[in-house]
DNA sequence: TGCCAGGCGGGGT
DNA sequence: ACCCCGCATGGC
């Protein structure tokens, strides 16, 4: 039998730009990180275990903390990692104005207006969820981050919400588990996998262990650190870019991809790429085609999508 | 069943 | 600067 976190603060946030709570929860969510009404942000710290819930409260959003401790160093940490993952203090407007006459992100410039990328509370985070996207579809991805997180990472029960989590687990948990974590699904992924925990408990940079090239670098940076400017160009952008915007059905070089990416989106073209998958649904590439072609595209499918994967237990 | 699928590095040319 | 292959895994 398992305790919950007990509450030990509250306080009312406002995000400084124009914002959607709903939709920035859902981005990239699991399961465990929104109910359709809250957010949850579990987290690690000093071998304490917290979780952040935030929800809608009148014109602001209410911010509470669940934790094993109530030192006012812990409460400081949980208000600086969910305004980091949540973006509160993001401003993207720019970025709207930029893509309300784009071909296929205008929806992102409106409707969708206000939603910022849900990030992860750190580059260990980032990398992880990057490596289990080599080479596999996005449901393959995700289902290898979940079991990564309900194997490996601490069950946390918040009582007030009856609501179930599981914390990613740390590097050190996963070094001890050498390869056992394959378990998870991540097949010939868990020796870079554990090359990053290493990395990262050694101090050196993670983002240079072998098993870590260019797409799985930018990609990490963009979802860990907020890092837009750079795209993460694979097969699914080298095939998507040509027919979407030029009409080309042919695969660009990824050197191509890159220099148009900039070229339209500037600095802004890492956060580009990670919209592009919410409003294409991160369809498989033969069958995204299809749609375009007969120009309708559903960011909220009735099946695991960068916007609804929160509501499927996979 | 035998293929892939949002990579990667190593080894060829 | 390219091309090509193997690498685990699970779903179609």
């Amino acid at each position: 039998m398992k305790f919950g976190l007990k509450f030990v603060y509250d306080t009312k946030v406002r995000p400084r730009y124009e914002y959607s709570f709903k939709l920035t929860s859902m981005f990239y969510a699991t399961q465990w990180d929104f109910d359709g009404r809250r957010s949850y942000i579990p987290f690690e710290y000093e071998g304490k275990l917290s979780c952040v819930v935030i929800r809608e409260f009148h014109e602001d959003l209410k911010l509470e903390i669940f934790s094993e401790s109530s030192e006012s160093i812990l409460i400081e940490k949980a208000l600086k990692i969910a305004s980091h993952v949540m973006g509160f203090d993001e401003d993207l407007s720019e970025f709207y104005e930029l893509v309300l006459n784009d071909k296929i992100l205008w929806p992102i410039g409106w409707p969708l207006r206000g939603i910022h990328l849900r990030a992860v509370p750190g580059v260990w985070e980032g990398l992880v969820i990057s490596i289990c996207q080599q080479n596999a579809s996005f449901s393959q991805g995700w289902r290898m981050v979940i079991n990564f997180r309900k194997l490996f990472g601490k069950r946390i029960f918040i009582q007030e919400y009856k609501h179930e989590c599981y914390a990613f687990p740390s590097p050190r948990t996963i070094i001890n588990l050498g390869r056992n974590i394959t378990s998870a699904g991540v097949g010939y992924r868990y020796k870079t996998i554990l090359n990053v925990a290493k990395a990262i408990l050694s101090d050196e940079d993670p983002f240079t262990v072998k098993g870590v090239g260019e797409y799985t670098r930018r990609v990490s940076k963009i979802i860990s650190l907020r890092d837009y400017s750079k795209m993460p160009v694979d097969k699914w952008f080298r095939k998507l870019i040509p027919f979407a915007y030029a009409g080309a059905r042919e695969e660009w070089s990824t050197r191509r991809i890159e220099e148009f990416a900039e070229k339209k989106w500037g600095k802004w073209a890492g956060l580009s790429a990670i919209m592009l998958t919410a409003i294409t649904a991160a369809e498989p590439i033969s069958s995204l085609l299809r749609k375009l072609e007969r120009g309708f595209l559903t960011p909220i499918p009735a099946k695991p999508s960068p916007l609804t994967l929160w509501r499927y237990k996979i």
